[in-house]
Formats: structure tokens, C-alpha cells, sequence
RNA sequence: GGGGUAUUAGCUCAGUUGGUUUAGAGCGCUUGCUUGACAGGCAAGAGGUCACUGGUUCGAAUCCAGUAUAUCCCACCA
């Protein structure tokens, strides 16, 4: 077989994904006999690209999938992607006005058929590039956001939670664009960045009843008629005494309550702030707070209205209105200062207009009561966070845990069931279809003639997180009429098989920025709709950035193409590149060495499939490798033990280089060099057998991190039936493993790296064969077992014991035993004496701090016996090392 | 402003109930190798007052308090 001495993963990967395909490995259903393992993916945005942050999240969930599977798990993770309201909508618009579309242009149904178009054409992308990446995604799975039984899902339970008293309509700021009269998204408010120049007012208000006024500082004296309080500080000294009386709205002269509230700066502007619930966000969540009267004086075009009181004003324009109102206020002696000041406006990305801050009736879900369970799991540790610091985060948010507003004002995403019939605020109903909502007003109108044309749908839609919190239910086709109790509002459980076999799921892996958008909300929709948790473990990833720390992004264009990357270094390369520097929860800084050692370890291990491939087998003859072979049987089952243990603790990056070490290193470095045959000379049957068979157990352990080249070497190391790949082949179990041979092999191992020290130093090539190796032990059993790997390894021709000091030699020591490799040229003394002194001195230094310890009476007596024992065996190994190394001293300086 | 997290080698990070740690790994660096699997490789080596100051303890990189610095989340200035 032609093989070259490079791994080039172009040739290898797209034929084995569309092999595992074709076999349908990655398909999934109930099924009894095999325990489920199920992971439903966060859906990226349907507009997205893979970028760096989905390459490590995926490659995380596809290492937990490709191992549970081949733990003989029913494997099931479930792809998709979210609509994603806002960031299609502006995609959609923005895409539409390049051709001259303007969306206030079309109807709802033409805007929403381009979306779908849209859609359409861009919305696989991302799940195909999923695939380059090597991701064993159950494709017959894939869910949308938006598609028709997911959509009715969402529907069923926005009337659910309605009729259960979750869901309620009040008021609350929205972007008010008083040009295009609508409401905007925070993402449509544009906020120039350095700010705009505006100015502040020093504004006069009498206090009721005393010969005193306060002043207050305000941006928009235009609002002043809206006031309904003044609020200072309660803490501060100048104002205190001030609190619960009242002052006089200028002009006017209405009386508002001077009333104590924290949110007020001490050092800002004058201290006494006026409050506008209507106008104000901030001041509206004052207004709240100490129940203030709310007046709204600023009509939907941006003029004021009555509620102002003063006819002159009525009707004109905001900006308009605060000219004149400066105006009379000078002239009537209350403005007593006007200082620049730079401040952030926001402005209308359609109309460039300044938003206006205004009240309206959106939908809001009560948090409180419905998510007391999904708080309570999470501080329990039913549902288990990686890492565990956001367990706090989330504790803290969950504590002060605010109604969530699901109301949108766009037009992509689940269109709010509410219908209309009157102009009165309670003139709607809540249903599920056009003809219930229907039946539902005539019965609350009273009105039985009431037509279908009569009600009037809500324009919003939904949040979209309000859709993707019901991710792990709904792709499960959960809300299907088959199994949901519409009466209970629950999943019937016995109904749904899938829904009964792969929930709750196994793991979430998400990044943590959507720990409460998403991750908390989920946890509370599993509980109400299924009464269980959606998944057992939340794997939070890092945010990936650049070696400056900056956040990859397209703007920045610091971001590399994934999918060149793919191309450049492979899929395997890749995915360990990422893996090597990501610790859980850790942010992590992309480097392009670490893709670069992934690639170069896939072709490490090509390289040692070549090398075995290479040998030719007599079955006539017999070498005894067993002790290198024990051994190696010893150090994997050590480390798939450690490797176990990392993923036990979601450790992915740890036990990646758990692995990455027992290949490269003892399977390699060691293992092979041991066993190999000499150049030339054929391989005996029995350590060919086992080396293939350490070879496929190494393979199945770098599977799940690298699942293309560990397809190809499984199939090129031996002829294989069609269904026999490394995919599904077993994961292996750990055995026992043996403490004394890994020990005992360590020591030759060091044997053999000091041989090779004084060859550099001495600059003896590794080519020379040096005649004997003198061994001055106790025990020199223990050096001979290794005997063949030191002479092979070490390139020495004989191993020999002695009693006494070899003249003529360089010596080294491992623990207190000594070893003499004859030199034909003389030895430098002077060398040789520097070097055992400095050994000595660390030695000494060592024995000194062991002393310390032990020659302390209270450590002796209070420190568990076990940990005293180990100390007097350091210090009996130090004394026997200095032992040696004074006595070698002796004869070099004599 | 409120809350979280971190600070260990030039860089990125381990160090898992305080004791085999006068501290480990990878990368980088230095030196030497056409070593018949691999130069995308092999071998050897240098490199650290564990941010600082106190405290608890027989014993602290590890626990506590403070200081400094960095970083993230939330709220944001009338």
C-alpha cells in the first residue's frame, strides 16, 4: 500500500461523513434495550454563518454524542435553528431596501413571503457547514423555530399561560418613533457614539406652603407638566427635611409629593430630580415604586396634549413646546442656569427622529411564582452547572428575577393570539384559532352578531426567546394535540414515545451570555409543561476571542473562516485545536498554533498506522515483548481511568490532552519504539496482534475528539465488514491497572533519558552503540525486566551489575541507585564534579525542608499518620541519594 | 453603582476536600540530530519570591480578610 508520510484530510473526510450517513448512524429512536443519551442543539439564528463560537460549542457536543454512542447509548442529538426575530427582520428589511422596498410599504403577508423566500435560501446554510465540521447531528430531526407544529406550540401556550394567570398586558416604555408613529426595537434605536450636546436646565419649583424652592436639572423642560414628584435622595443632608412635603409644578402650580429615593445621585445635576413616569423609563420604575400618579401629556405625532393644562401649549410640537416653555420660563424669574452637556439620545434607525420614551400595553409573563421550581433545581444541584460559579449568577438573577415583556414589535416570529372587539382596554380575547377567538368575543361582547372582521389580531409577535424556551419539548413534537392535555395545560406523559425515551436530556452546552434568556427559561417551561427538567447538565462555554482578547467578530474581522480552517487543516485539526485551550467556562483566546497541533497530531497518528503497517509478520518466530506490552495495558487503563474522571466533571479540554499524551507519548514515544522490530527484521505474531489491538484501542479513545482520521486508520489498519467503523465500535472500560510495572517502567524510562543526557553532552550520537551499561543497585531485578527497551531505546549492547564504582565512566543516579556507562575518552572531572554538586545541593535543600517538617514535634503528632510516613520514606530517599552522590564525590576529587 | 470571576514560566492554562509540589503541561525559546513511521519529526535543556499585605494552621499556590490590577454580567445619570 502507498501511503504517504502526510495525512491529508481532504481525501478522508467528506467520504466517511456521507458513509456514516448512508448507514444512518446517526439516527436515532426509542428504544428500549439501549439506555437514551440525548442532546438538542442551542438552534443557531436561521440568517447565521458558522462562526468560531458554534465551531467549539458543536464540537463539545458532538465529542459527548460520538462517545455515549459508542457506550452502546442511544445516541439522539437533535439539530435546528431559531428564527430569530430581530436579527432576521432587519436582515429581511435591510436586504429588501437595497432593492428599493421600503417595508412600510408592503402588507404583513408580502413582507412575511420575502422572509420566507429568505429564509429559504439562507436558512440551511449553517446546518450544512454543521456537517464539514463532523457533527453527528440526527438530520431527520431538524427543527425550526417557526415551522407549522412548532409555531402552534408556541401558540397553545401563550393561551395556556394566559388562562393561568401568567400572562398580562401592561404598560411599559417602548422606542416610541413619533415620525413613523410606532414603536421600535431597542436594537432599531441607533445612539451615536460620542454622545450629543444638549443642555441642562436649573428649573425653580416653590415648595407648598413654605418660603423655600427647590431647584431641580433637567434636559426636557417640555415634560415638566407631566411631573408628578420630586425625588431626592434620602441620604442626602441639603434635602432630608424636605421629604413629604409638597412642591408646585410651575406654572401650573399642581401639587406632586417631594418624596426619598436612592436612585437619585447625590453629585449629579442639583440633587433633586422631577419625575415623569410618563416620559422616563427610570422615572417610570420610580413612579412604581412609591405609586405615583401618571400623566401623560405627549400625544402619538410627538405634540402635546391637554393633559398639560396650558392651552398654549396643547398641540405643539415637543421640541417646539420646550423653546417656548424655556421662554416663559425665564421671563417668570424660575430658570436659574443652563449648562451644555453631553448626553446619549437615541434616534430612529428608519427616521433618524429622537425616540420618544412612551407608555404602552405590552404582554408580560409573571415571573415569580412560575419560575420558583427552575430556582430552587439549580441551588439543588438537580440541574448541574459547569462550571459551578454560575450557579451564584444564576441564583442572583433568579432572586430579582423581573417580568419578562414578550411582546415584539415586528412581524417575523409567532403572532400574538390576543384579538380585539372594542376600543376599551379589556375588549380582547386569548385563543388559539381565529374561529374559537371569535366564539369567545361574541360570548364576553355580548354581542352575538359579531363577525370574524369585527376582531382585530395583535400586530406584535412574540419574543423569540419566548419560542426557543420550549426547544427541547417542541422538537420532540410535544405541544401535538396527541399528547397535551389542553385542559391541565401539560404533556400527557405515556403518549409521546419520543418525547417519554430521550427527555429529560442529558447536557446543554450554551455559551453563558443566554444563561437567563434562554437556559433559565427552559428549565421553567420544562417544569410547567412536562413537570421534569430539560436537561441534567449545562456545559457553559467560553466566549471565543483573539490572542489581543477581543471578541471574535465579523466587524472586527478578526474572526478566521471556519470553514477555510476546516479546509486548511482538517475537521480533527481543527476541533483539537480549539478544545486544547478551552477550560469550562473560560473565555477562550483562539490561536492558530493550537489548530496547527491538532493537525500535526493527526499526523502523529498516520504516522504510526505507516510504521505498523510497514511490518512484515513471521509467525515462525517469537520475541518476548511482554513487558512492554504489560505495561502499556497498565499506563492506558491508568489513563482512560483519568480520562473517565475529566469527562465525569465536563473536563473536555482536560481529558483531550489526557489522551493527547497517552497516544503521542506512551503510545508512541515509548510503546512503538519498544516493541518495534529491528530495521530489517520481521515482527513475531504475538506483538503484532497486540499492538493492532492497542492501535484500535487508542483509536476508539480519540474517536469522539477525532472522528475522521480515527474512521480512515480504523479501516486502513485492518479489512473490516461494511458495519464495522470506529463510530459505533465499543468506547473502551477500564480495566485494572498494575501501579508497580508503570513505576518500574518510569525508572527505565529515566534510566534511558539520562543515557541519552550524556550522549548530548558528551555529543555522542545516538547512533553509536555504547558496549555496557554498569548497574549498582540493591535490586537490580527491577532495571532487568526492562532490560531489551533500555538496550534498544538507550542504543547500549550490554547491561551488566556491579559491586563497586566503574573508573573510567559517566555515572548518574535514579532515586539512590547508580549506573556507569564507560567512555573510551576521558572524563572531565571538573565536569562531573559540578554536576554532583549541584545535585547534592538540591538534595540537601531538599532533606533540609523534609527535616523541618518532621523535626517539628506538633507536625509529628497532629498530621495524619499516613502523611508522616510519606515524609520519613522523602527523607530516607534524600539520605540515600546524598549517601551516593558525597561518596561519588569522594572518588572524583581524590 | 450592584454582583460575579480571575491574578501561577515569555504566552495560554492545569494544580480536583490544605500534606508524595523548593510547583506541572502545551506552545515559544536554546542546543544537538537526514535516528529507515513521522523535520507537520526526534533528543536534551533553560525558564517561576504561585499579584501584594496580613491572618488561620503543625503545614498555605490552595482557606479567610484587606489592597492592587484585569475581566464579565446587570443597571445606567435627570
Amino acid at each position: 500500500m502507498d501511503l504517504s508520510t502526510k495525512y491529508d484530510p481532504t481525501k478522508v473526510e467528506d467520504k466517511w461523513y456521507q458513509y456514516w450517513m448512508d448507514h444512518k448512524f446517526f439516527h436515532a429512536k426509542p428504544n428500549p434495550d439501549k439506555e437514551p443519551y440525548s442532546i438538542v442543539i442551542p438552534p443557531p439564528n436561521v440568517t447565521g454563518v458558522l462562526h468560531m463560537g458554534h465551531m467549539l460549542n458543536n464540537t463539545i457536543q458532538d465529542i459527548l454524542i460520538r462517545k455515549a454512542r459508542m457506550e452502546g447509548k442511544e445516541a439522539c442529538w437533535v439539530p435546528g435553528t431559531d428564527h430569530a426575530s430581530i436579527a432576521t427582520e432587519a436582515k429581511v428589511v435591510k436586504m429588501l431596501r437595497e432593492q428599493g422596498i421600503k417595508k412600510s410599504d408592503l402588507s404583513r403577508d408580502e413582507f412575511l413571503k420575502h422572509a420566507w423566500e429568505w429564509t429559504d435560501k439562507y436558512g440551511g446554510i449553517i446546518l450544512e457547514q454543521l456537517k464539514k465540521l463532523g457533527a453527528s447531528c440526527d438530520w431527520d430531526r431538524t427543527a425550526f423555530t417557526l415551522d407549522d407544529g412548532y409555531y402552534k406550540g408556541v401558540i397553545r401556550v401563550f393561551v395556556d399561560l394566559y388562562k393561568k394567570g401568567y400572562i398580562y398586558r401592561g404598560l411599559r416604555m417602548v422606542n416610541w418613533d413619533v415620525e413613523a408613529k410606532t414603536a421600535v426595537s431597542n436594537e432599531e434605536v441607533i445612539y451615536n457614539e460620542n454622545g450629543e450636546v444638549s443642555k441642562l436646565y436649573s428649573v425653580k419649583y416653590q415648595i407648598q406652603g413654605e418660603d423655600e424652592h427647590v431647584v431641580i436639572a433637567t434636559q426636557r423642560p417640555e415634560t415638566i407638566l407631566g411631573d408628578t414628584a420630586i425625588a431626592v435622595n434620602p441620604k442626602d443632608e441639603r434635602f432630608k427635611h424636605l421629604i413629604g412635603k409638597k412642591a408646585l409644578v410651575p406654572f401650573i402650580n399642581r401639587e406632586i409629593p417631594i418624596i426619598g429615593d436612592d436612585y437619585v445621585e447625590l453629585d449629579f445635576g442639583t440633587g433633586c430630580l422631577k419625575v415623569t413616569p410618563a416620559h422616563d423609563p427610570n422615572d417610570y420604575e420610580i413612579g412604581i415604586r412609591h405609586g405615583l400618579e401618571i400623566i401623560d401629556t405627549i400625544n402619538d405625532d410627538g405634540t402635546l396634549n391637554e393633559k398639560c393644562e396650558l392651552p398654549k401649549y396643547v398641540g405643539m410640537e415637543r421640541f417646539k413646546a420646550r423653546k417656548e416653555i424655556i421662554k416663559d420660563l425665564d421671563e417668570a424669574g424660575l430658570l436659574v442656569g443652563e449648562e451644555e452637556f453631553t448626553t446619549r439620545i437615541g434616534r430612529s434607525e428608519r427616521t433618524n427622529t429622537v425616540i420618544e420614551p412612551k407608555l404602552s400595553l405590552q404582554w408580560f409573563i409573571k415571573m415569580k411564582e412560575v419560575s420558583r421550581k427552575a430556582h430552587q433545581v439549580v441551588m439543588d444541584d438537580e440541574i448541574v452547572l459547569y462550571p459551578s460559579k454560575f450557579k451564584n449568577t444564576y441564583n442572583h438573577w433568579m432572586e430579582n428575577v423581573r417580568d419578562w415583556c414578550i411582546s415584539r414589535q415586528l412581524w417575523w416570529g409567532q403572532r400574538i393570539p390576543a384579538f380585539y372587539f372594542g376600543t376599551r382596554e379589556d375588549d380582547f380575547v386569548v385563543a388559539e384559532t381565529p374561529e374559537e377567538a371569535l366564539t369567545l368575543a361574541q360570548e364576553k361582547s355580548g354581542n352575538p352578531n359579531l363577525k370574524a372582521e369585527d376582531l382585530n389580531q395583535d400586530p406584535d409577535v412574540l419574543d423569540t426567546w419566548a419560542s426557543s424556551w420550549l426547544f427541547p419539548l417542541a422538537v420532540f413534537d410535544g405541544f401535538n394535540n396527541e399528547y397535551y392535555d389542553q385542559e391541565k395545560g401539560k404533556i400527557i406523559s405515556g403518549k409521546n414515545a419520543d418525547l417519554d425515551y430521550f427527555y429529560p436530556t442529558d447536557a446543554l452546552v450554551t455559551a453563558p451570555e443566554i444563561l437567563f434568556f434562554w437556559v433559565a427559561r427552559m428549565i421553567i417551561a420544562g417544569y410547567e409543561y412536562k413537570g421534569d427538567k430539560p436537561f441534567k447538565n449545562v456545559y457553559l462555554t467560553g466566549i471565543v476571542r483573539d490572542k489581543q482578547r477581543r471578541k471574535m467578530s465579523k466587524q472586527l474581522g478578526n474572526s478566521p473562516d471556519p470553514l477555510d480552517l476546516i479546509k486548511e487543516y482538517g475537521a480533527d485539526g481543527v476541533r483539537t485545536g480549539m478544545l486544547f485551550s478551552s477550560p469550562a467556562g473560560n473565555d477562550l483566546l483562539f490561536d492558530i498554533k493550537l489548530v496547527e497541533q491538532g493537525k500535526k497530531f493527526s499526523n502523529k497518528i498516520w504516522n504510526a498506522m505507516r510504521l505498523v503497517k510497514g511490518w512484515e509478520i513471521d509467525d515462525s518466530i517469537t520475541v518476548d515483548n511482554s513487558k512492554a506490552i504489560n505495561w502499556f495495558e497498565s499506563r492506558f487503563n491508568q489513563a482512560l481511568a483519568e480520562i473517565e474522571d475529566h469527562f465525569s466533571k465536563f473536563r473536555m479540554s482536560d481529558a483531550l490532552q489526557s489522551m493527547y499524551k497517552l497516544v503521542w507519548d506512551e503510545f508512541c514515544s515509548w510503546y512503538l519504539e519498544m516493541a518495534k522490530p529491528d530495521y530489517g527484521k520481521p515482527v513475531d505474531r504475538k506483538t503484532y496482534d497486540k499492538t493492532v489491538e492497542f492501535f484500535e484501542l487508542v483509536l476508539r479513545l480519540a474517536h469522539p475528539f477525532m472522528p475522521f482520521i480515527t474512521e480512515e486508520i480504523w479501516h486502513i489498519l485492518k479489512e473490516r465488514s461494511e458495519k464495522d467503523c470506529v463510530i459505533i465500535a465499543p468506547w473502551p472500560t477500564a480495566g485494572d491497572f498494575d501501579n508497580q510495572i508503570i513505576e518500574d517502567a518510569n525508572l527505565a524510562f529515566e534510566v534511558i533519558s539520562q543515557i541519552r543526557n550524556i550522549r548530548a553532552s558528551k555529543g555522542i550520537s545516538p547512533n553509536e552503540t555504547l558496549a555496557e551499561l554498569f548497574l549498582k543497585c540493591e535490586n537490580p531485578a527491577k532495571y532487568q525486566q526492562f532490560e531489551s527497551a533500555i538496550k534498544k531505546l538507550a542504543n547500549v549492547a550490554e547491561i551488566k551489575t556491579t559491586q563497586d564504582k566503574v573508573e573510567g565512566a559517566a555515572g548518574f543516579i535514579v532515586k539512590s541507585d547508580e549506573f556507569f556507562l564507560p567512555m573510551e575518552e576521558d572524563i572531565n572531572v571538573e565536569e562531573e564534579i559540578e554536576k554532583v554538586k549541584k545535585e547534592l545541593e538540591y538534595a540537601k535543600g531538599f532533606k533540609t525542608s523534609v527535616d523541618k517538617k518532621l523535626s517539628n514535634e506538633r507536625f509529628v503528632n497532629n498530621a495524619p499518620p499516613a502523611v508522616v510516613e510519606k515524609e520519613r520514606q522523602k527523607l530516607a530517599d534524600a539520605e540515600a541519594k546524598i549517601k551516593v552522590l558525597e561518596e561519588n564525590l569522594q572518588s572524583l576529587t581524590k
